[in-house]
DNA sequence: GTTCCATATGTAGTAAAATTACGTAAATAA
DNA sequence: TTATTTACGTAATTTTACTACATATGGAAC
């Protein structure tokens, strides 16, 4: 894991050390911060071990040395100590929750982002290209995401609809053929209902493109899969963050969409944009 | 600030830099990855000046030396506010306009992160939770967002709904009354049928809370209003990143309220967790 | 308890890296 | 051109990190 969190990793490995790279790593995590500004010199006096000792304690560490493992450090600080105590708790204050949350939503977001797999876009992106229709299917948060998607993607001149009604999208999915896609969205992938429709629409010859996470039910009766493992979410307090980064993948295949099809399609879009233009108060600037 | 991007500070400064700390620049921006790896030698190699040159370079951005420097910088690479956040342009592959599109979303989420006002955040819980009912109304993208507040928020056991209808907006509007909130999300908060109606449920004495940029016509008739302002993507290729915004916001919104109800109301949450069981494959796990 | 072995830790020396002081070169203004 | 400032590099110095080796410490076997 590329971006295991180095703080992380020496509070997991504490019980483990031994006496001399226990007092190391309990100088460097009573104070990450200033340990990444320090030398080995310095550390090791705080420590009260010998400089070797601390450059052992840094190879056990999978680094290099002593600077490696500082950058490391220092890289975990930018994304991890705020990591560290990420989820809410009841003694938080606006102050402090506020930041909280965009921060587990920024993290998830870039954790996907180095996660996913380009081929499988490039291949979604070729199915919406080819398709002669498609329907966003989601129901409850993921009903939002799919609605948003149909917004997004009708302005490609395409056939779309969303739906969040199972009776819909059974019907709907009994009349699916070879050539209509229908991109189901899920974040457990693991809903009775939409599993069934999508198997229903996949013997009638259609295309399954599933949005959802990795090794569920739904990934299984798929054509394809976006999978998208954002961490759990355990904790009541906290925000779900999946339909956040549902909505970003939407977002790189419309793109994708939009390059595939060439620059001739801007004034395409460039008039739906104007279309909107009566409705406003238009803006000083 | 505390979070200004190292890089974004390299490039804003390069035409002001001499020549050979235009060459020192030019080297880190080329590969700043490799950069906070590298000694003060090599670097100074790559970008064919001296050593001291190299030094004379990192003091002139405020950090204590080369080591310094590189600590700086390789925080300013890690995940949260990344650089390249250039705009998709019509050459980018799936691999170059993947990670765009994520980073101009955290950047967007990172910004408004530290700009957001805290007390306007605890002002909108506090009429959220005086409640009698909460109507949460948006069109068009912004009505996505809605609709993910209701599902967000009917948790709460408040009696909340989501419109995107602007009938429907404008009857509910003229029937409400002291106690009533009118949630209203709006990208531009310049669309005329939605000032309209936040004016009518405003002289009926309901409250008024607007979700979006400030300065906007729909500011001015609210009784609070959480100000968004994401940088405007004139690009067209570039996805719209505020309605993502907007439901982090929501998300901080409904931590604010479950915390402000207490651990008291989360088996409430549980019990509405529990009842999708029922409706789903289990998991080994 | 003693001996042996393995592991843990420190000492001292060495190599590398960064910084400083200083001198020369280039650029600018008079 | 010459004076003067600014830019840059050389070389020495200092700081920092690493390595090789020595000593110590804690078990296990006898």
């Amino acid at each position: 894991m590329q971006h295991q969190n180095l703080v992380n990793v020496i509070t997991d490995a504490l019980p483990g050390l031994n006496k001399s790279e226990r007092k190391v790593a309990e100088a460097i995590l009573s104070d990450p911060e200033s340990a990444t500004g320090s030398s080995i010199a310095s550390l090791a006096k705080r420590a009260n071990v010998s400089e070797p000792s601390v450059n052992r304690f840094c190879k056990r560490f999978n680094t290099a040395g002593f600077p490696d493992f500082k950058l490391k450090l220092a890289k975990s600080l930018v994304s991890g100590v705020r990591f560290v105590n990420r989820n809410v708790d009841p003694n938080d204050t606006v102050e402090s929750y506020t930041p909280k949350i965009f921060d587990s939503t920024i993290n998830d977001l870039a954790l996907i982002r180095d996660s996913i797999d380009h081929s499988v876009v490039n291949a979604v992106v070729d199915q919406l290209i080819q398709a002669k229709r498609v329907y966003f299917f989601g129901l409850g948060t993921s009903g939002s995401v799919a609605r948003d998607a149909e917004n997004k993607f009708f302005r490609f001149n395409l056939p779309v609809s969303f739906h969040d009604d199972v009776l819909m999208m059974r019907m709907l999915a009994s009349t699916g053929s070879a050539g209509d896609v229908f991109f189901v969205i899920s974040h457990t992938g693991r809903t009775k209902e939409i599993i069934d429709i999508a198997e229903i629409a996949s013997n009638n010859g259609a295309t399954i493109i599933a949005l959802t996470s990795s090794l569920s039910p739904l990934t299984a009766v798929s054509s394809i899969a976006l999978e998208v493992d954002v961490p759990e979410n355990t904790d009541e307090y906290m925000a779900m963050t999946s339909r956040i980064v549902h909505l970003v993948v939407l977002d790189v295949l419309a793109t994708g969409f939009t390059l595939r099809r060439g620059p001739d399609f801007l004034p395409h879009l460039e008039k739906i944009k104007n279309s909107l233009k009566p409705t406003r108060y238009q803006s000083k600037d």
